[in-house]
DNA sequence: GAACGGTGGCGTCTCACATA
DNA sequence: TATGTGAGACGCCACCGTTC
């Protein structure tokens, strides 16, 4: 298929060590310099230099002591000056809210409702914001954020619950130090008509109908578009098209059922709207670097602590 | 030997994209 | 908005390896 060479969508496999969770400083792994997106959450702790951030439609000089929250599909890139110290988090909707529903795609034109999913509270309204920590909140900041590395590194049994409490420390004690602006931007965000509802209810019918057969027609009709209009628009707004941002939720939905259930993969192909087991094993090993079967022994010892699934991917250095 | 899982080949269909 | 094109998605079949 023709793809131009626009903005480039990043997952998790392609950007981190591991599919829920990471966490690395600036040794790691070369910055993008280019503007890109992600599927999953990021945040940016600048703690030492001047950097630069674009995100969205938004131009920001931050300096060390501000936490930078960007969205799954926001357009940004974050410019650090040499020498700069930083810490980069990446993480899953699931990993933060394993009860959610909400499709991260969505989530930016959903309204969400902050008193409903406070966490993520700062990235709806991280392009008008400055998170800051002050100097005296910084050995907190570095406290939390060396906790979250170690645990990161060491990756034994109840590490992802861990995490996820270091995690929601960090997020919530960055809002509670700029909760007054942050209420302040989340009214004014909440006063904005919901010009894109129309992604919101594509992601929402994507969700539903999973198992089934669901075709572009389909969706725009769902979204009130033409599907020409909708195929543009999607690929305007997450640099996916149609199939890709499908198959992605189809294979999310497999990785779950492989873990959290004992059905069959041909169960598994049928659930998520394969009608082939074959080519749904293909997929899944373009999706995830292994084949489902080994994907759920390598859970099974996983959870067993006998070993840690690490896609294939993220054995590479890195891609910018 | 049966069940399950994985891979390869091949034909058909879908849909993204360019163009008018 | 309609249409043509072609790459990729998809389904079907055959075959092989592993496990019980």
């Amino acid at each position: 298929m023709k793809r131009s060479p626009g903005m480039r969508t990043y997952a998790m496999a392609e950007r981190a060590s591991h599919l829920d969770f990471d966490i690395r400083d600036q040794s790691v792994r070369q910055q993008l310099t280019q503007p890109h997106r992600h599927e999953y959450f990021q945040v940016l702790v600048t703690l030492r230099g001047e950097a630069t951030h674009l995100i969205g439609g938004s131009v920001r000089k931050v300096r060390a002591g501000t936490v930078t929250f960007v969205l799954p599909y926001r357009s940004h890139v974050c410019v650090m000056p040499p020498g700069a110290e930083y810490v980069v988090i990446s993480f899953s909707l699931r990993f933060l809210r394993p009860d959610s529903t909400l499709d991260p795609l969505g989530l930016e034109y959903a309204n969400a409702n902050a008193s409903a999913l406070p966490e993520i509270a700062p990235f709806l309204a991280q392009e008008v914001v400055d998170f800051m920590v002050g100097e005296s909140d910084m050995p907190w900041l570095h406290a939390t954020l060396d906790a979250m590395l170690r645990e990161n590194r060491e990756r034994r049994a109840f590490s992802a619950m861990m995490l996820r409490a270091f995690l929601l420390e960090l997020i919530g004690g960055v809002c509670r130090r700029n909760d007054r602006v942050l209420a302040e931007a989340l009214d004014a965000r909440r006063a904005l008509s919901n010009r894109q509802d129309w992604l919101v209810r594509v992601t929402r019918l994507m969700q539903e109908r999973l198992g089934g057969d669901l075709a572009l027609k389909d969706a725009a009709d769902a979204a009130n578009l033409s599907p020409g209009h909708l195929a543009h628009a999607l690929k305007r707004e997450t640099g996916r098209t149609f199939t890709e941002l499908l198959t992605e939720r189809r294979m999310e939905r497999a990785r779950e059922l492989l873990m959290s259930s004992s059905l069959r993969l041909t169960e598994i192909a049928h659930a998520t709207g394969f009608t082939d087991e074959s080519y749904f094993a293909r997929r899944f090993r373009q999706h995830f670097g292994v084949s489902p079967g080994a994907f759920r022994r390598q859970g099974e010892q996983e959870t067993t602590g006998k070993a840690q699934f690490c896609p294939i991917d993220s054995q590479q250095p890195s891609i910018s």
